[in-house]
RNA sequence: GGUCGAUUAGCUCAGUGGUAGAGCACUGCAUUGACAUUGCAGGGGUCACUAGUUCGAACCUAGUAUCGACCACCA
């Protein structure tokens, strides 16, 4: 016997461990069986389990577990993301906590070793929550994104992509995280709205000229006409005037024609040298914001940025790469005379020489970007260049009005670091990028052709949005952590072995074939041999000994260096559909299992990783799709719709969900090891704020099947704990059904054949059974997890502990020994196939039941999906059973509408009852008076006076218990249950009376109403007469 | 500004044109026979609003209101 209660804390860990080690979680590499691949969104090896993963993991989980015992060849692919920053900064902040040295004293090598030493001690906790979850992932198979062979796989893929031309290095803004130094991509920035402030600043016209400023309302009509010698800027960064190149304006705006080409005064610096720049027209500036005007500072602003480009207009960068204002080159003094000779025209430049000049005088230099802000406000201010306006607050005649500087205080939208937090710096930089508008149009067309689909589909909207404005992808990091860019960088030399310090790129995929290429290239040029080798850190910046000559015999020597940055971890990320089944080589995981079934992933990464993936899938696979349906499920929040946040305290933890929090056991579970030593603390205090009491160990299978149930299409999940305990309650019912099967030594692992069953309870339950293995298979096809979750539960509560459990007992105890042994053999068949149907939401449980109700040899998980075909219904039998069902559920009700005593039994006549019902009677007789607690259930002619009555199908049943009965309470009872029953019939009869309906709705909706009529007018002519006799009373 | 979504019982949510549902909470009754992590019975809804399409609308269409998410934004 089975204990009474499941301990998921007996049994969880115990049978992850007998899976692992038989090997269940292998593909069967069968190669006649269907192949079905997910590949796992790899967390990150920093990562530690969040509800988000839990939902992810289990849906991937059900998904697999099913196939598997359909039969399907399945590889849940797992592994672990490096991570680049989130890493990095781990390892960063634990070294600066033990007081090691920072990296950059360290170098680079040691900080990897560490980062490596880190990865192998603390990384990787996820998986193991993963095992905690149930995920039967191929852990053999587990892959990390720098393991050597996908980093082979990167590479190749970098060289490939170089070498067609979709990879290239540009000097471009991109966006700069001055706390990581490093350029991020356009997803790993967030816009948030800050308060901020737009100050409106005077640039003065060179040489005190002057203009006749109009402004005319819509109808023409000149509301103002002044004589102006500046014009008037907004902006919200003072600090980039320094950097200006040009004020725009738009071409049609009359109020600057006259000053259009002239130039203006940076009313900022030192006053004996302002700098001066042009006037232009450009299509950008909005005639009717701000002032019309726009000063363009093409390194510091995106938008500028296009401004500059197309009016060849300098881009000067003021900033370094920690967002201080530069503080090299020479005095400002001597490059603003050159910034004022290209401004007007009278100097040529190029990029390299206008990277050179800072522009920030002196007084600013080595400023933080925001100290500058302020001093460069103050400066202009002082100086009288701020627009002045009359002080709004002052509440006299405007003209009486004080005059105060025009400064807005505004909402502004500001970038900031998604992973550092602090401001994103637009910055003029060298990197490499992906042309992803070429990679994106096969990507867009798969999902326009359906070979990939979106499920729920209308995220394909927002694919297609992103996809059809996509931006060239920056993928250079200044990292240490991540795949070093397989770029290495010769000397620009001549053919007499001159060298300029420029640089010369070879792309290779690893070192040794890079030297070969740079040998060769170099021979070539030279006509001499050539020696290669790395760079030494010594030599780095002495360019003058890159290229060298050998007096002695003429040969030559190279030094090489490696491009120092790494990829964005996306790069690596979106190669995962097949770069961790074996690409580039042709193997057989890559043959089964590449394109995957189904991606499995929340929306907020659809850019980030699946229109990668889609891209480089279609890339680097011969066009075939990584996947042929993205599912997108929800984002967890609390049960009052926030998002779960540490600072909220609305965190749960689902380990904790697994393993139970006790408020007094912090210290215990602190000692299990399954979160990151430096999390805990925070992660306890976020939930046990929210459970000062804790909760219990609902176990993993109540948490999977939770979020399972309430995995909805296209919706968020509000998760709460009284849910776990609901279905961890149902767990609960199935264990002591199985205990119950147990004590009346139900047989198990014996077959069952539909049609040499003898009774029709049995013949009903395998019906019903039937018919929710038909709707649970249908609804997981479908991604509708909480239907399958729903019917399910209902099937095994509602359908069969509740009736089929308490229809069998009579039998069970009862004498007939063919009858018991026919009802032991399918209750415990039922039984193994319920375990079967809820092993993919509640893998332990139904394990843990299946090795324990019978010796077995095999796992459940490997069992073949109860697919029963429709032989198994059988209408008469379900007939029959919905008749008892009935009559039970009806004397039950008015037994305690009449307030029987519960324990009492009551005799009970039906009247009026037809032949089929009366051979029911028969048959159903002792478990009907047991379950409605009956003296006697029997046919009869007429009802006894005094009795209470209800009506099933045709007959009227009657409870005879006039001394408990009050007559006018009765007619009371039986009018209120008439008025229902007149509503309804009113309205069945209006609708059947309605010419229209019977003519144009489907026929069979017009005859199952007409039926319903039918049936309910039967039911009012019994309970009319019912009640007509005890009137007469 | 663009896109997507939500509004159904006290709460959290299912429900793709034909009798409004679940879990929790609530009320009454039941405790030595699988299960109190239970059983039986019950109360509770103008399906946000307006108009339309339809024989018929929670569901389709248009609009309104409120809330939310994402993307892009005026220097």
């Amino acid at each position: 016997m089975i204990d009474q209660r499941f301990d998921p804390k007996a049994h969880e860990q115990r049978i992850y461990q007998r899976w692992e080690e038989a090997g269940c979680f292998r593909p069967s590499m069968d190669t006649s069986a269907e192949a079905y691949a997910i590949v796992i969104p790899p967390p990150n090896v920093t990562g530690s389990l969040h509800m988000g993963h839990a939902l992810n993991n289990t849906i991937q989980d059900i998904l697999c577990r099913f196939e598997r015992m359909r039969g399907k060849n399945v590889r849940w692919q797992p592994g672990m993301d490096h991570a680049g920053i989130a890493t990095q900064m781990v390892v960063e902040r634990q070294l600066a906590a033990s007081g090691n040295q920072d990296r950059r004293s360290m170098g680079r090598e040691a900080f990897i070793e560490k980062v490596w030493e880190w990865k192998e001690q603390s990384g990787g906790t996820i998986l193991n929550q993963l095992k905690r979850l149930g995920a039967s992932c191929d852990w053999e198979n587990t892959k990390f994104t720098l393991d050597e062979d996908l980093s082979a796989a990167v590479n190749k893929a970098f060289v490939d992509l170089y070498n067609e031309g979709l990879i290239y290095r540009a000097k471009r803004l991109v966006n700069w995280d001055p706390q990581f130094q490093t350029a991020i991509s356009n997803l790993e920035v967030e816009n948030k709205e800050v308060d901020g402030h737009m100050w409106h600043f005077k640039y003065p016209l060179a040489g005190g000229e002057t203009y006749t400023y109009v402004e005319k309302d819509a109808d023409g009509n000149v509301t103002l006409e002044e004589t102006r010698d500046y014009i008037s800027i907004a902006t919200t960064r003072p600090e980039t005037m320094l950097g200006d190149g040009a004020v725009a304006v738009h071409p049609s705006d009359e109020r600057y024609a006259p000053i259009v080409g002239k130039l203006c005064e940076i009313p900022v610096g030192p006053k004996e040298f302002r700098r001066l720049i042009p006037i232009i027209t450009d299509e950008y500036p909005d005639p009717d914001f701000g002032s019309g005007a726009v000063k363009i500072t093409g390194a510091h602003d995106f938008n500028d940025y296009q401004v500059a480009k197309r009016g060849g207009i300098p881009m000067y960068a003021l900033m370094d790469d920690k967002g201080y204002m530069r503080a090299d080159g020479e005095d400002y003094a001597a490059v603003a005379a050159v910034a004022q000779r290209i401004a007007e025209g009278k100097e040529d430049f190029d990029e390299a020489k206008i990277a050179a000049m800072n522009l920030v005088p002196d007084q600013y230099r080595g400023l933080e970007r925001f100290e500058a802000r302020n001093a460069v406000v103050a400066d202009i201010t002082a100086e009288g260049h701020a627009v002045m306006i009359a002080d709004p607050k002052h509440k006299d005649e405007e003209t009486d009005a004080p005059l105060i500087p025009y400064v807005e205080n505004k909402k502004i939208m500001q970038p900031f670091g998604d992973r550092s937090g602090v401001v994103i710096e637009p910055m003029l930089t060298d990197q490499w990028f992906v042309d992803a508008e070429t990679l994106a149009k096969p990507a867009i067309a798969a999902v326009r052709e359906g070979r990939t689909k979106f499920v729920p589909e209308n995220w394909d909207r927002t694919y297609y949005n992103w996809m059809e404005n996509i931006e060239p992808w920056c993928i250079s990091r200044q990292l240490w952590w991540g795949h070093r860019i397989p770029v290495w960088y010769g000397p620009m030399a001549d053919a007499s072995g001159g060298t300029d310090g420029g640089v010369m790129p070879f792309v290779a995929e690893n070192e040794k074939s890079s030297f070969t290429k740079v040998k060769e290239y170099y021979e070539q040029l030279l006509g001499a041999p050539v020696k290669v080798s790395l760079l030494p850190d010594r030599l780095r910046g002495k360019t003058e000994f890159y290229l060298t000559k050998d007096i002695d015999d003429g040969s030559y020597h190279v030094y090489v260096d490696q491009d120092p940055d790494v990829l964005d971890t996306w790069f690596s990320s979106g190669l995962w559909p097949f770069s961790t089944q074996g690409w580039p080589e042709q193997t057989d995981g890559l043959k089964a299992f590449y394109p995957g079934a189904t991606l499995v992933t929340a929306f907020d990464i659809i850019f980030f990783w699946v229109a990668r993936m889609m891209m480089m899938g279609i890339k680097f696979m011969d066009g075939e799709i990584p996947f042929k349906d993205v599912y997108i499920h929800a984002i967890v929040r609390d049960e009052a719709g926030k998002k779960m946040s540490k600072s909220e305290g609305n965190v749960i933890d689902p380990v904790d969900l697994i393993d139970g929090i006790d408020a007094d056991s912090l210290v215990d579970k602190r000692t299990t090891g399954l979160r990151q030593p430096e999390k805990a603390p925070q992660v306890e205090k976020a939930t046990r704020k929210r459970y000062p009491k804790g909760f219990e160990a609902y176990g993993a299978d109540a948490l999977r099947f939770t979020l399972a149930a309430m995995a909805t299409k296209g919706r968020d999940i509000n998760l709460s704990v009284d849910r776990v305990a609901g279905y961890r309650n149902f767990g609960s019912k199935l264990w002591s059904a199985t205990r119950f099967a147990q004590m009346y030594e139900a047989k198990f692992e014996t077959p069952v054949n539909p049609s040499s069953l003898g009774l029709a309870l049995n013949q009903w339950i395998i019906g019903e059974l039937y018919k929710c293995c038909a709707d649970v298979s249908e609804a997981i096809e479908d991604y509708r997890f909480n239907d399958a979750a729903d019917a399910a539960y209902h099937f095994v509560w509602d359908v069969f502990c509740d009736w089929y459990l308490e229809l069998s007992k009579p039998i069970l105890q009862g004498d007939d020994g063919a009858e018991k042994e026919e009802v032991q053999t399918v209750l415990a068949w039922t039984l193994e196939r319920i375990f079967e149907l809820l092993h993919p939401f509640m893998p332990f449980i139904t394990e843990a039941l299946w090795e324990q109700t019978a010796t077995r040899s095999d796992f459940l998980m490997l069992r073949k999906w109860p697919g029963l075909s429709e032989g198994y219904h059988n209408q008469d039998a379900a007939d029959e059973l919905g008749w008892v069902l009935k009559t039970v559920s009806q004397i039950r009700s008015v037994r305690a509408d009449v307030n029987v005593p519960a324990g009492a039994k009551v005799p009970v006549s039906l009247i009026d009852a037809s032949a089929k019902t009366a051979r029911c009677v028969e048959a159903h007789r002792d478990v009907i008076m047991r379950l409605a607690r009956l003296e006697k259930f029997d046919v009869a002619e007429t009802a006894p006076t005094g009795s209470v009555k209800t009506v099933v199908d045709e007959a009227t049943v009657a409870l005879e218990i006039a001394d408990l009965i009050d007559a006018k309470e009765e007619v009371a009872r039986l009018d209120k249950q008439l008025g229902k029953l007149g509503g309804e019939i009113t309205g069945l009869e209006k609708r059947l009376g309605n010419d229209a309906f019977v003519a144009k709705a489907p026929a069979e909706v017009v005859a199952e109403q007409r039926e319903r009529l039918a049936d309910l007018q039967g039911t009012q002519a019994k309970l009319s007469q019912a009640r007509a006799q005890l009137a007469d009373l």
